[in-house]
DNA sequence: GTTGGGTTTTCCGACGTTGTAAAGTCGCTG
DNA sequence: CAGCGACTTTACAACGTCGGAAAACCCAAC
């Protein structure tokens, strides 16, 4: 039972709409007018009704960021990039995460909070090229990743071709010849996986390498767990190495520590760099070297692009790409002694 | 412009209310007639505005998440676990981060998006005793931490002393006598720190060990940063130890690394333990033995409590105080060969 | 063919806010 | 002192939904 601005109102002695005016910082209200109603305000503890706010204006002042899951570093890192860069325009962020596939993915699209949201935010997952139609919907919406390209929507990616390639030119400059590509899915062309793999092989052909098929470690899905097991597999088979690229780095720490284990040295035996620059890098042993696709620029282009289309400025733009720039981290698993 | 139950109305030929009816699976509507609702809605792709039922019913539909900082793994984990919670109970999470001191958490308090929720799931970092009146707000709110004891509010805890208690048992089973306690805060009574060095002193006097204010390490914020820059101090000052309970995995990892680089041998010159089994544990090298606090456990329980004050089904209830069971997690940081 | 009872549907208003347009106030000019 | 414009304030309606009560409908029983 809070007070609304008819209380506000009566107490100050003034119509509910001069209480609006304050409020809204509306420019003609009499300076002791707009005292009086701030003083009513103050003693009955008013605060605006934003549920109403929204049935009238038609917004609710959030935003919507749909992630594959929290409790991957990366997501948790990128959600607070992007909490921080809606704060600055006054935007609340709703976390919505999917787990589940496909099916799950579609009926968040389709659930009833998603119309609640001024704009959306998502980080496409399980859905593929072929499922474009069901990005058309009334919400701005503003694709991160690279599941899905030529979708009708704003979307903002990053360096995954030439990151990896950075990353693998790196490797080689410090001596590596047999490096492992982790994190592999076969038969993808487009999609992190396939992206990051074409940046592998592009560094390889430049430096007059032989690609070696033996030498791709296939991971599923790409968690610490699944880097560790794909590469106990590929220890397994006893095929030579010296150095690994993952394509991110929770597979990357997951497989050091494997290495670790069999008793190879990083880097001295086999040098390692990941991708994503979490924070964990800068604190396991040894640090990892990684690809930091400049996630705080991705956060700021993305909230940047998407209210742009919430506040219309852009109706007739044509659907626009970003792809903030990315850059080689150095740590001590690819530094050699 | 999507559609609205008017529209739906309009097509299926019924008034507006007899769409409500349906949407609402009011129990008096003909079958023929709900079923030419139900097309109508197809049709029109309507969805209901989730405002304007806000304003109608007062409820929102989602609950607040305060929490200091999702780039921390536990709160990140925390939050999964909460979500999956309020899933199950038709719930939303809105997460808000707190990272900026008091004043900002009063504001966040205080701020117009929290009276826009039905309920207040709130992680207190920087309130203390003090400021318990800041809590009697007429949203329903349930505490989450330890910052705060006696608060007319239901709260969620866990076993600070016990777990940290458990641990150091741990530690003095597998032969520790020199066991460093990482993560104080001098002359904090109750708070994370101040519980857990408690349980820490209780294991020693159990176990008829001189409490020793030399292994007692102060790290401010529990970061990974933090616990590495604390250890480095104290390998400084040459304090002999052979075992660290640290009061959170973030600097027990941190530290580790650190007594790794200094040459000494993890578990068998030093046994580490953290607390809060955060996914983290499971792959570091070694992996991390940790306190698992009942992290689903507390989840559920939180938004059990906040539903209950939501529903009012327990308006004349006092303050509960959950408190579920936490438990040893034992691995390799503490199994000598 | 009327009555009675339950079932189904409609009508009306309210939730709290804000845009629009109209009304009111004030000081100054001619 | 009427008239004008600029500044203030107000009245009203509308945003989309749902609770309550009234109205309409249907069928069976008398």
């Amino acid at each position: 039972m809070s007070a609304t601005m008819h209380d506000v109102a009566r107490v100050a002695g003034v119509s509910i709409k001069t209480v609006s005016n304050v409020v809204n910082d509306f420019p003609h209200v009499r300076p002791s007018t707009r005292q009086r109603v701030l003083d009513a305000i103050d003693t009955l503890g008013y605060r605006p009704n934003l549920a109403a706010r929204g049935l009238r204006s038609g917004k609710s002042g959030v935003i919507a960021l749909i992630i594959p899951d929290l409790r991957n570093a990366y997501f948790a890192e990128l959600a607070d990039s992007v909490m921080r860069a809606a704060a600055k325009r006054n935007l609340a962020v709703f976390i919505q995460q999917i787990g589940g596939g496909r099916e799950e993915e579609i009926a968040t699209l389709r659930g009833q909070r998603m119309t609640a949201v001024d704009g959306i935010l998502y980080s496409v997952l399980a859905l593929g090229e072929d499922d474009i139609d069901l990005l058309q919907i009334s919400t701005p919406l503003v694709l991160l990743g690279e599941s899905i390209f030529n979708a009708p929507n704003d979307h903002v990616t990053m360096e995954n071709v030439e990151g990896v390639r950075a990353a693998t030119d790196h490797l080689i400059s410090i001596g590596c010849r047999r490096i492992v590509a982790l994190g592999v899915h076969p038969g993808e062309v487009i999609g992190s996986a396939g992206l990051r793999l074409d940046g592998y092989r592009q560094a390889l052909a430049n430096a007059g390498i032989t690609f070696d098929d033996d030498l791709l470690c296939v991971s599923g899905s790409w968690h610490r767990s699944n880097g560790a097991a794909a590469m106990r597999d590929f220890l397994g088979r006893g095929v030579p190495f010296d150095g690994v690229v993952a394509f991110n780095d929770a597979m990357a720490l997951g497989a050091m520590r494997v290495i670790q284990e069999s008793g190879l040295r990083v880097p001295d035996d086999v040098a390692i760099i990941g991708f994503d620059d979490i924070d964990e890098t800068r604190y396991s042993l040894p640090t990892l070297s990684s690809v930091d696709p400049g996630r705080d620029a991705i956060a700021e282009e993305a909230v940047r692009l998407l209210c742009e289309r919430i506040d219309q400025e852009t109706e007739l733009v044509p659907p626009r790409l970003a792809m903030p720039a990315s850059r080689v981290i150095r740590r001590e698993s690819t530094t050699r002694s």
